[in-house]
DNA sequence: AGACTTTTCTACGCGACGTAGAACAGCTCG
DNA sequence: CGAGCTGTTCTACGTCGCGTAGAAAAGTCT
């Protein structure tokens, strides 16, 4: 499922924090402190790509782009491990069970803003 | 993270379908389809264990037992990943904004039986 | 003790990942 | 247009994890 090596993961870390499409070269410079040749960074960047979690344009000096950003990653990580648990609810509720006070809050607000769903609390009737 | 083989999935999904204790013998039946030597089965529970995913007693034929149920299992990884997302209230907001209709129910539900965090809605008289 | 069961040790093939050279392709200067 | 530099693709090798299991050691039963 997750499965990135070591490099794969700070290269794609680090598309997530310059948010922009990055250059293999650029990101050569970035990681000169590993002396890493610029086709290794090619290779790393070709595999994250086809494993979807990168995406690049046809320009010239390619350029390489995080696909999702770090949050709607791990909000598609977490969809994913829901999947397989068998049984989504029970595992929701054990997730539930075990978040932090704050973050139990900020799930009520999330919730609360929500637009989706009946929250059949005295609805109309929408649709 | 989530690095498990196909073999090593398969054996903990079984465990986790038991719930019980198991013995090495008895999961070769199990997989007898697969037509494995018992000591395959051996090396996979003890790398199963290594990783922290089961645990066994010191009975002589040996007891195997998943450390946490499927379920539990999710929602660790979940929190895990949740882990890995830097800001992880803009990942718990991704995952939130994308559940289907019927989850968002669930969790507001599970929330509003939740003991933990204030909950400043307006309760009716406990305090 | 002998026979059978269980556990440990060791190892091999394969695929993924880190790593990179070699070759090929496209742009640039003249 | 051609030489040269930069960027891209192809191929490959070492290592490690996983599927797989034999051999041997250790424990159990009668």
């Amino acid at each position: 499922m997750n499965s990135l090596g070591e490099l794969e993961r700070a290269v794609l870390e680090h598309l997530w924090a310059v948010g922009g499409p990055v250059t293999a070269a650029r990101l050569r410079e970035v990681f000169a402190d590993r002396g890493l040749a610029l086709t290794t960074v090619h290779t790393v960047l070709t595999r994250l790509e086809q494993k979807g979690f990168v995406v690049s344009d046809t320009a010239r000096p390619r350029q390489f782009t995080a696909r999702a950003s770090r949050e709607e990653h791990a909000a598609e990580l977490m969809h994913e491990v829901l999947g397989q648990a068998g049984d989504r609810q029970a595992a929701l509720a054990r997730f539930v069970g075990s978040v932090s006070a704050d973050e139990v809050d900020l799930l009520r607000q999330l919730l609360a803003a929500h637009p989706e769903a009946g929250h059949r609390t005295g609805e109309p009737g929408a649709g």
